[in-house]
DNA sequence: ACGATATTTCTAGAATTATCGAAATAAAAT
DNA sequence: ATTTTATTTCGATAATTCTAGAAATATCGT
């Protein structure tokens, strides 16, 4: 089955700022709670009782996924619901495999048996 | 046509280590460089030459790049050659996919129209 | 209005990173 | 041997980021 999607326009300083931010690895922990969690989003609290961290320290993170374009929140009364953002991930992916990959995967000096 | 491609393997933590060094615009520049590059690669100076970068700082950021298996440098005389180190950047792509991408990229709040 | 809950903002110390000139190293050319 | 070219390592400074406690804000239930 085939699907139609929107992927958001993406360029090397924006990928830049996804890759930066994705980069922590407390953050890229974060966002794949939040694709697992899909459409729905997760609330900060969820977020920070499975992951254990202050959450001082959680909102910071958020807040740089969320500049990044990574990540949305909206309101439900006093709870926060995070979500990852449709399209940024895939037209990241779409950029790196066009822009970052060479195709010449098997001229790797990591040998399979290794 | 089709091509058998050896992909490293790929898991969080190394994943998180690729996506922070990849997250410097100017070492996302140099790596798009030597994508570009192919497998001859770049000599350092040529590097150098096109992002207009001193030499000492070059050379912190691509040595980042060696340190999270992206990148790989092979002495040439008194020349410094550097290229992606296959299958690395493919494996990055396929942990995205398969792990930080939700597949509703349509759920995307950024209209094609805006 | 008050207390409880959910989350952020403020603040600051610690740690990491970026930048680049100067000195050091390595290999080639003379 | 000395000089030239190519690149790295060192060292110092500036800037950024991480972390988390304390205080502030917002919302709900009573």
């Amino acid at each position: 089955m085939w699907k139609a999607v929107y992927i958001s326009p993406m360029n090397e300083e924006k990928a830049a700022k996804c890759l930066a931010e994705l980069g922590s690895p407390t953050r890229l922990a974060v966002f794949r709670l939040l694709v697992k969690a899909g459409p729905e989003g997760l609330v900060v609290g969820d977020i920070q009782r499975r992951l254990k961290i202050p959450a001082s320290t959680l909102s910071h993170h958020i807040a740089r996924l969320a500049w990044a374009g990574l990540v949305e929140q909206r309101r439900d009364g006093r709870k926060l619901v995070c979500s990852t953002r449709g399209g940024v991930m895939d037209a990241l992916v779409v950029f790196l495999t066009a822009e970052c990959c060479t195709g010449f995967a098997d001229e790797c000096t990591e040998t399979p048996a290794a």
